[in-house]
DNA sequence: TTGCTCCTCACGTCACGTGAGGTGGC
DNA sequence: TTGCTCCTCACGTCACGTGAGGTGGC
């Protein structure tokens, strides 16, 4: 069930860096080398390395996943959706100023004051 | 008009690093100092740091902001419109993951293997 | 011998944040 | 003298990307 490095990244279709920055951030360790030297990965790290990837597609960063309580998952996977909902909303205000910049005029520096003084407030 | 670095971080709410670090991207500069050795920006400059802002907060990053082309504006607006929208549905496809972990079950890592090939397609 | 793959180490990216250590009289 | 503010320089953050230089026989 063992795997190399390269093995695994084929699979996964992901850089070595990606699956060697988990393993610096202590996410996953190798199980030793080939008679090659070929680094090594045991069935259960290469599980982890999926679940990691999965999280990070949701929006969780390393850290975050590391500090995972999956014994109370589903509360932090609400306030992720509290977060994810607040991007949202901004991406959704942005949208809304470069659509009227691109039917309308490009404000003047005054005008782009009071738009970021509006930002701050919320 | 003139006014130091310190003046400008209150009336503008950044943080120093973050006027500096527009000098050090060239998009900035300082016009020298005064008699107490602090540093001193024009009007022109305060301006330029709020069109900056500006143009971060729509989402471009500082070496976009740099190379803005001022007269082919609209074009531009529009290819970040899409980056956006691509950037929003990114995070719809994210919510309706995590909600049906929180109403469901977690997926097992074979699942999560499909979900992150299924991703990669798109 | 020439390719090809693998390895480690180090620096770069991005837009700042966070000290560290020193200056000067608002 | 003690505060307070200002200055510059350097390292840290985040998750990798991109070489640089060296090893070994799938």
């Amino acid at each position: 069930m063992n795997q190399t490095l390269s093995q695994i990244c084929k699979e996964l279709k992901l850089s070595r860096k990606v699956i060697q920055g988990y393993e610096k951030h202590g996410l996953i360790r190798s199980c030793g080398k080939d008679r090659y030297g070929h680094l090594v990965y045991d069935r259960k790290s290469i599980e982890r390395i999926i679940e990691i990837r999965f999280y990070q597609k949701l929006g969780f960063s390393l850290k975050e996943i590391r500090e995972l309580d999956m014994d109370d998952l589903k509360t932090v996977l609400k306030e992720k959706k509290e977060e994810i909902l607040r991007e949202k909303r901004s991406l959704e205000k942005r949208l809304s100023m470069i659509e009227s910049m691109i039917n309308g005029e490009i404000p003047d520096p005054e005008t782009m004051r009071n738009v970021l003084k509006e930002e701050s407030v919320e």
